[in-house]
DNA sequence: TCATATAGGGATAATTTTATCCCCGTTGTC
DNA sequence: GACAACGGGGATAAAATTATCCCTATATGA
């Protein structure tokens, strides 16, 4: 990514973990690749709200952390797949934690998004 | 928090869980309260790398969201304490899930983090 | 010949998050 | 009287993240 100005901090567990997959859709692209979603285009028809140029972004970083590994087959039109490696794999029981969290609690946090909306 | 002008998307468990959860110090507050360091200054303290200012401002999203309670004892000069809610304790476990990803692969993590530094 | 699909990225702007600085009022202590 | 501790927050700046727009290049099919 850019240059960053502010150093992490590295002795947490916590940062590192959202340091990793903490991007808008990082854990969203992890996902996909892990269902076997694998070419750029596919990946932005999968998730369309994305810009490419973001998709490509957190690809680069979750490359440059390790988490996914980077193809480029020597053909015309281009070809790329990305891969999941044995480390990035081991992200996905947190996935699926992180995620079944939050649809779990989603009724009840819409509830109460509901209710600060009235209460304004 | 600031008035936000891109919607959220509500539909995915990822999404919500980073809403509630997402903040830099987050994770490190809900731990402190849970852990019993219940005031303001008292989390401040143990947290001196952020500002009183951050932490007041995601301490009251972390309220908004339902995760604390704040009390208020009517006394000079003030105090004011934090209690997690039911619900901010159902995500205990999910952060000690992320904290334990983070801690074990801290080293792997920093390694590639040198070998980059190197190829540069 | 022209549109489309493929993968990528530069330049810049908008948005969001976090940091910095300084202020308020009260009580107790030196 | 001066000062620290308590909890809080306004105004503003910096930093980080994400969005928008447009361009490169090649091959295929209409």
């Amino acid at each position: 990514m850019y240059e960053k100005k502010i150093p992490k901090d590295l002795n947490c567990g916590m940062s590192i973990t959202l340091e990793i997959i903490g991007g808008k859709w990082k854990p969203c692209l992890i996902d996909s690749i892990a269902k076997g979603i694998r070419r750029p285009s596919d990946l932005h028809r999968n998730h369309p709200d994305a810009t490419k140029r973001v998709l490509n972004l957190h690809l680069k970083e979750l490359e440059d952390h390790g988490v996914v590994t980077k193809i480029i087959y020597p053909v015309l039109p281009p070809k790329v797949e990305y891969f999941l490696t044995d480390f990035g794999a081991t992200l996905l029981p947190l996935i699926s934690h992180m995620e079944k969290w939050g649809s779990d609690y989603m009724p009840v946090f819409n509830e109460l998004q509901r209710n600060k909306l009235k209460a304004v």
